[in-house]
DNA sequence: TCATCCGGCGCATACGTATGCAATGCGTCT
DNA sequence: AGACGCATTGCATACGTATGCGCCGGATGA
């Protein structure tokens, strides 16, 4: 009875391609029933919906998604833009987003920035997938492909950035009151002379703390601090501090962008036989794992980075839910965590006397 | 002219849904000219193409993949399901992979399986979104689910790890000649009590650099060997660490199952005044870029993780060109690159003499 | 000059699912 | 008893693109 064309399929593999079709026919229902069961209508008995199910079992059927976003226009796939994630922060954020969006039920298409890769160049591959949503991490000062998605309701929200101009959401800590924390703190030390090694310098983050730690110092009325530029890499960090600690007049104290910076001048600082704290006190800012570890104990700016991505995720389902809510802008405060790479200010000390 | 229904949009903001159909009546062309246009089809005039393109950017048209992966039956995503991302091995593999994925033109949809989850439990998402290949970095002995997937014609991949009994394809390095070439690298220098942290149990890498390791020193007349469990964290190889130094007799000869851990071990030896290597050597796997930082200076074992995950996708092209190719395992050779956690052996320093 | 061929394009249909509407059957209320 | 409401299901169509087939016109060959 089955009267279809013979050998249609040329290989033996089996192409299988199990449709709600045929999970119907064999249920002897329709097939919007199928599709009905499936996305948990409550419109459909229960005696079907178990002669669904089990059809669909032994025929092996999937739901094929891509199918259903082409009518719901929603394919529950967020596109997470980073920067590389070699760098060992990303790495935590990016892995808790996934879960969490999957928690969501949605998945994580992830698209990286190469290395001189502007986030416009992977936009049009994301709006291609006609992904719900858009998660930026990477390091970008301005974006005109942004505003056009922000402005075309597609969400965007910046994680830890801030794009100038453009109308979209961020979710960021307090970078500049953590520059501030980290000058009041080496001051608090006893500390004279003053470095920081930058970050990349179009990033929003190396902008705000350099400018809270500079603003600081000089409202203490201090008026030289070197500065070195660099990237957020850990060699950058130990080049950085070769040309510091190489000077005649060396600091004594500094801040560098981000953890991962410092780690590279602490061990530049141990190659050289500068002693820390003794010689040298570092501070660095993310409080990655690293920082915490013994070999390095870093002192540094922690941000709070679940609840960071807690919010973000909170204004991703607001603005699905609605595409007409207005754009968030969300900083959260940040801590200075001491740990044993920078000397403890003088009220410590004395408290500790 | 118009007479389609008013105000079919609640919302003022654009819902802009621009489709194929808009860009082809600007154009004064029929659908299907646009789409030949834009798969770069050579069945169009040059003439036509450029009217085209003109169209789609004023109308600020983008192909909408799902559409077209739901007629080629090719979405052109991979998946790539992964344990953890948090340690600190596989980001960098993560974003090779995405990066040289995006030069193939196929974006990454990324799964991690949670801490007590089966890959298993999210292959059927993978499924539900079509994607074209599978790639599994995730730890596991076995796996029904992916048998089921090769056996159906989805190409599988697994990355540095081995399932036992599916059919599937696999990349490795050789786990077990990496763990002989510490054995005997240790013996070579002279080293008498050894011992072994452990990865994860029930993963294939632990199981066969474990195995190459014991099995070196037995051939070697080494009998007795602490074994210590673990997992693929820092914490875990501190910890182990401890218990082994805690020990009435200590071991001198240290060999971690991955640097993670073996950093790990490395900070409880400097915070219990253990000094490395003169009081213990220690060696760890995968070379991780912390590995060369001065603080560590781990000797470990090396992997051609380039070479690995250009294998892994030149396998993905071949199946993808054509699903009956039979399954392929590599595995590459391992180097052991010396630095200032283990002792040299006696030769070298016979030499240095 | 006519037959042939081919590049270029339109027409129609398929991909797999969701959903508004209508139809059916059953229970309940007046 | 008749009307009405509700639950359940089928029917038909839309989502946006790719592609086989056919048509047309111009170029080429004899």
């Amino acid at each position: 009875m089955d009267s279809k064309p013979p050998r249609q399929n040329v290989r033996p593999v089996s192409v299988r391609k199990v449709t709600s079709v045929d999970v119907a026919r064999l249920a002897g229902v329709n097939q919007s029933t199928v599709s009905r069961a499936f996305s948990d209508d409550r419109a459909v008995a229960d005696e079907t919906r178990t002669r669904v199910y089990t059809a669909a079992r032994t025929l092996g059927y999937t739901p094929n998604l891509l199918a259903r976003s082409l009518v719901t226009q929603r394919t529950n796939i967020v596109a997470i833009v980073m920067a590389h994630i070699s760098s060992p922060y990303q790495p935590y954020i990016l892995d808790k987003f996934i879960q969490e969006l999957r928690a969501m039920g949605r998945q994580a298409l992830v698209f990286t920035a190469g290395p001189e890769q502007e986030v416009d160049d992977v936009l049009p591959l994301a709006l291609q997938y006609r992904v719900d949503a858009l998660i930026v991490t990477s390091a970008t000062l301005s974006s005109a492909g942004l505003a056009d998605c922000a402005r075309d309701g597609l969400p965007v929200i910046l994680f830890n950035r801030l794009v100038a101009g453009a109308n979209v959401s961020a979710v960021g800590c307090d970078n500049v009151a953590g520059g501030e924390l980290v000058a009041d703190y080496l001051i608090g030390a006893g500390h004279h002379r003053f470095a920081y090694i930058a970050g990349n310098a179009n990033s929003s983050t190396n902008r705000e703390r350099e400018q809270g730690y500079f603003g600081a110092l000089q409202a203490h009325g201090v008026a030289a601090v070197l500065h070195e530029p660099g990237e957020y890499t850990y060699e950058s960090g130990y080049r950085a501090a070769q040309r510091l600690l190489g000077r005649p007049d060396p600091p004594d104290a500094l801040f560098c962008a981000s953890d991962i910076i410092a780690l590279g001048a602490l061990d530049c600082a141990r190659d050289c036989g500068v002693r820390v704290p003794d010689d040298l006190s570092v501070i660095g800012f993310d409080d990655i794992p690293m920082a915490g570890w013994s070999a390095y104990a870093l002192s540094t700016v922690r941000q709070p980075v679940s609840r960071m991505i807690d919010a973000t995720l909170a204004i991703l389902a607001r603005q699905l839910d609605d595409p007409t809510a207005p754009p968030v802008i969300e900083r959260f405060p940040v801590t200075l965590v001491a740990r044993r790479s920078a000397r403890l200010p003088q009220r410590v000390e004395h408290r500790r006397l």
